[in-house]
RNA sequence: GGUGGGGUGGCCGAGCGGUUGAAGGCGCCGGUCUUGAAAACCGGUAAGGGGUUCGCCUCUUCAUGGGUUCGAAUCCCAUCCCCACCGCCA
């Protein structure tokens, strides 16, 4: 959420970002219905000082004459009943006012408060302007030495690739068939070695975070309430992603939101806390289940483990004092983390500076990790894949965006409390990172190679060879 | 799921209709004393919003949401959460 001070002393401001994000929002409306609210406030608090001052002030009286009609006679207690219905009226005009104001602003109020959690964060000025992530900026790109990316899979390896989905099903890795018929498009089961190698994965990957990078090793709720999803800044814009559990309906108890990444169990754990200032940065690792409806997504990536419904990830978070630099220094740092991780498993990655139109709202800047896939993109004049760059990962900073709506905060040294930063980035989220894998890793044969990191995981397998007969 | 007991400031804990934003204690900060420290003593110590002549003023918050009342931490209703025992259970 952003801070509706800014937005009051520079409403331009927002008014640009929003329309750099290329998202619709009414300022001119929230601006209008916080004047509104204001005032309202002003008033209503002028109603109440002076119903409280009243109040103090015939209080006393009133209790002094209630114990007195106690022991009164008849002719006392007339003339006390007379004194007490007179006091008592005093404030009565008082009370309707602000009554009246109470409902005018409990109006108001709902949509303030919506609008506001609608107003996207500003980019940063040094995130490029763009329209859609065709404008997306290409950093860096890395290779392992015995893959140029300037030439094409076969004349890296001299064979033709082939695409994940042929590789998981010759090597009796996936079964989607009988995800799909349990669970319906886009579920799928990994089965025998595919099982393995993602555990593999999640395992190297989440030991890599926790023992070499020192972040806390975390296992948090992922069916969470809608404060959670609302604070970390998935909600309301994202509802239709969110797999929902009408609890309520059930007559009892709240509703409940699976979530679509771990980043919402690690960052709700501080919501509405004061945290001491000592223990900043907080570093937190988690790995878990991610569940996501692809809700708009429809035909798009339809086929294998690209897009689908569940998947596991291990997920970083930085908790940081308000400091821009040291904000700007833990993004680098979890990207870094992520380029070490994709060198180990000699996958070839790109970086890429993600433009304003693709941020979201939460984000003032956002670095997505790409990985070579051979089998996806455009199809040649063969009908076969020249391969392409799919998202793998994405490092985001918010400054004070997600602290500010979870109402997150340290006190800083001269004791004021200040709404921490956030980020967050992929570590490794798995099956998607088994099409690189696997694409990459084949062998003339049919076979693909383990990376050397990964066997120690993988029971000391080297090769994961084609399989005759059917699994299961 | 059933029954019973509870949710009050950073923590413990009193208050159960009227100067109670809340006694007392712990913790924390400042001071006195001391060569220094401890102890003792004195003082201070919530968050958020609005206004401000920047001295302050004011509103909200005692789990949450409604209600009763001139007035609610205190009474009523609903919900959530915690604890104990029973039932079920990986």
């Amino acid at each position: 959420m952003i801070d509706i001070k800014l937005l009051r002393e520079n409403p331009q401001r927002f008014i640009d970002g929003a329309a750099a994000k290329n998202i619709n929002v009414d300022i001119t409306t929230l601006l209008d219905l916080d004047e509104q609210k204001r005032l309202l406030t002003r008033q209503r608090e002028e109603h109440r000082a002076e119903q409280k001052r009243i109040s103090k002030e015939i209080g006393p009286l009133i209790g002094k004459l209630k114990g007195q009609l106690k022991s009164a006679n008849a002719e006392e207690r007339e003339e006390i009943s007379e004194k007490l219905t007179d006091l008592e009226s005093k404030p009565s005009s008082l009370k309707t006012e602000i009554q009246r104001l109470d409902n005018t602003l409990a109006e108001i109020e709902p949509q303030w408060n919506d609008l506001l959690l609608h107003i996207p964060q500003p980019a940063d000025d040094d995130v490029p302007r763009g329209t859609s992530d065709d404008d997306n900026v290409q950093i860096s790109t890395w290779a392992p030495s015995d893959f140029d990316l300037s030439k094409s899979f076969a004349e890296n390896r001299g064979f033709e690739p082939k695409p994940h989905l042929e590789l998981v099903s010759e090597l009796g890795l996936a079964d989607f068939e009988r995800g799909v018929k349990m669970a319906g498009t886009r579920h799928y089961i990994l089965t025998g070695n595919g099982m393995r190698l993602q555990q593999a994965m999640l395992r190297y990957a989440f030991d890599l975070i926790i023992n070499k990078y020192e972040f806390t090793p975390m296992a948090v709720p992922v069916i969470l309430k809608e404060d959670c999803m609302v604070g970390t800044g998935f909600f309301p814009t994202g509802r239709d992603q969110a797999y929902h559990i009408e609890e309520s309906n059930r007559g009892s108890g709240h509703d409940l939101f699976l979530t679509g990444t771990g980043e919402v169990g690690l960052m709700g754990m501080y919501a509405d806390e004061i945290l001491d200032a000592k223990l900043l940065p907080i570093k937190m690792a988690t790995i878990s289940t991610c569940f996501r409806r692809e809700a708009g997504a429809a035909g798009r990536d339809t086929a294998g483990l690209y897009r689908i419904h569940q998947f596991e990830k291990v997920e970083q978070v930085v908790i940081c004092k308000a400091d821009e630099t040291e904000s700007r220094k833990w993004h680098k740092e979890m990207i870094g983390i992520v380029e070490f991780l994709l060198q180990q498993l000699q996958l070839p990655y790109r970086l890429l500076q993600c433009c304003t139109a693709d941020l979201g709202a939460k984000n003032a800047d956002m670095i997505d990790v790409e990985c070579w896939m051979p089998g996806r993109g455009e199809l040649d004049s063969e009908g076969k894949p020249n391969g392409g760059w799919g998202e793998t990962h994405s490092a985001s900073r918010l400054y004070d965006y997600q602290c500010r709506r979870l109402n997150m905060r340290y006190r800083d040294e001269d004791g004021n409390t200040v709404f921490a930063h956030s980020l967050n980035n992929t570590v490794l989220a798995s099956p998607r990172i088994l099409i690189p894998l696997l694409e990459m890793h084949q062998q003339e044969d049919g076979s693909v190679a383990v990376p050397a990191c990964l066997q120690p995981y993988m029971n000391g397998i080297t090769m994961l060879e084609p399989v005759h007969a059917p699994s299961m």
